[in-house]
DNA sequence: CACTTCCGGTCTACAATGTATACCATACAT
DNA sequence: ATGTATGGTATACATTGTAGACCGGAAGTG
């Protein structure tokens, strides 16, 4: 992991996705709190990419789990945002904020 | 300008800049801005590609103006952004603004 | 069972952004 | 004129954003 790594426009609202899902954060719901929260919804192959790559940046980390609750038996990755993850999320909504201070006439809605 | 298209992270960041130095808002009091809030020092030709960028998108606009308050005599760009880049803004906050919430706990500074 | 149809996931490829270096021109001080 | 700072362009490449094709297992159905 280069530290000198950049954390994208999506890559953030994945990681934040993770976390608003908290222990149930399978692709799935990752995906529909994208939806609902962002109005955003990407192919998985796009999906699963972008974890990836967050991966390897060691933003996140995921295990295997067997079927939540009984239903279809196929074991699912469920992943959780690290500690550098969150670190970097900071960072970003710090530098919005101070970038936003002040502009509320403009940036809300009439 | 394709109706598709995305603001990036450092776009955003610009953009922002640019609104807060409202009328004064040429190319080196934005960079300072983005240096002051957001730590960001990019060099000049990435910072002119990203400006000419957007644009191209239609989201700021710029006119050249003679040197401020006498000084040296070089006229430079003034930018703006227009009521379309304002609208991206918007909708880029407002999805941060619900990936963000009930997170104060874990996004907040120790 | 063969057959379809979802899931959950990988591989590959390409478009859009992020970013730096090299280069050009004008103004001003020496 | 020569050096240096200001303002800006051109070009190139690394990183992100994103889609589509492809694969294996589980369930349902005739």
């Amino acid at each position: 992991m280069p530290p000198k790594t950049f954390l994208g426009e999506f890559e953030q609202m994945v990681l934040l996705a993770i976390l608003q899902r908290g222990d149930r954060a399978n692709a799935l719901e990752i995906n529909r709190e994208l939806e609902a929260s962002a109005g955003r919804s990407v192919s998985k192959g796009a999906f699963y990419t972008t974890l990836d790559r967050l991966e390897r940046k060691g933003y996140l980390t995921w295990e295997a789990r067997p079927a939540e609750d009984g239903r279809s038996g196929l074991p699912q990755r469920h992943f959780r945002v690290t500690p550098e993850g969150i670190a970097e999320l900071r960072k970003a909504r710090e530098a919005l904020t101070r970038l936003w201070r002040g502009l509320d006439g403009v940036l809300e809605r009439p």
